[in-house]
DNA sequence: CTCAGTGCAAAGGATTTGCATGCCG
DNA sequence: CGGCATGCAAATCCTTTGCACTGAG
């Protein structure tokens, strides 16, 4: 998607409640989208925005309210964020058990397809009502084997 | 699996190390067998484990180590605890967004198969060495549907 | 002018760690 | 007896919150 479409869904989107696209929250965005993998909340700062760290986790808590970016806890440690999916499209994670890092990938849509199929149908049986699934392949990653 | 074979069993991975089977943890590898869901630490405490909390983070760190329990983060709170998998079954994760309750369920062998071959490609596809997946489903138990 | 946004510092909350003591092997 | 276990309290670390100030509309 065009970066500037981005902003214009994301304006909208703020827009409705008394929120402002401020230039910090248009980085954050940015930083986001130009990031091929989720990314903690000190990757964030590091990576150009120049932010105090509670504005950024008071915007990334905006952000996630208005439904246009989603936070991952993979462990302990910082949490990671990356745009909502219906700006980006359904995918999975990778997470390196040893460094932490977190990295997308996304399967066949048959196979989704089937695995919906079978979620709802457990989902069902216990009168659970679910809102999405989540997939995450752990192991290590090429940089931390070869270490 | 009987509770005496898994007790055995238990003693048997931790004599690996210096590690006593100790009373205390020999009730939480109980709490946890009967358990029929991932508990939190207030609640393995609350269940009958009469321990400091810190002793007890400290028993569930070495029955981890140990590979006998494994540890579920899904959100900020707290985290929550199982058997090891090969003390039970391969299975997945139900979880409330609303009340943070973890359930569990199992799809069946053969889409477990298919998971198993896509993520494996994909694995390999980036060295990433796997070392096992999860599979999650959020959304709203129903307990918290109907309050 | 008003109110959302920001920075700084302090507070929170789950988990970990230091240290002295107790107890199993 | 020696070393692991335990309890208590203090320390950590990520994240949130209080408060006063700044700036956009």
């Amino acid at each position: 998607m065009p970066v500037d479409d981005l902003h214009a869904i994301v304006a909208r989107r703020l827009s409705g409640s008394t929120l402002r696209y401020t230039t910090s929250r248009r980085a954050i965005i940015d930083v986001l989208s130009r990031a091929e993998r989720p990314l903690t909340l000190p990757q964030i700062l590091g990576s150009d925005v120049s932010l105090a760290q509670s504005s950024a986790y008071r915007n990334l808590a905006e952000l996630i309210g208005a439904g246009v970016v989603h936070r991952i806890v993979t462990s302990d440690e910082h949490a990671h964020f990356e745009l909502a999916e219906d700006l980006t499209e359904h995918h999975h994670h990778l997470i390196c058990t040893s460094c932490g890092t977190v990295t997308d990938f996304t399967v066949s849509v048959r196979l989704e397809r089937e695995l919906d199929v079978a979620l709802a149908g457990e989902a069902a049986q216990r009168g659970f009502t679910a809102e999405h699934h989540r997939l995450d392949l752990l192991g290590r990653c090429a940089s931390c084997l070869s270490a």
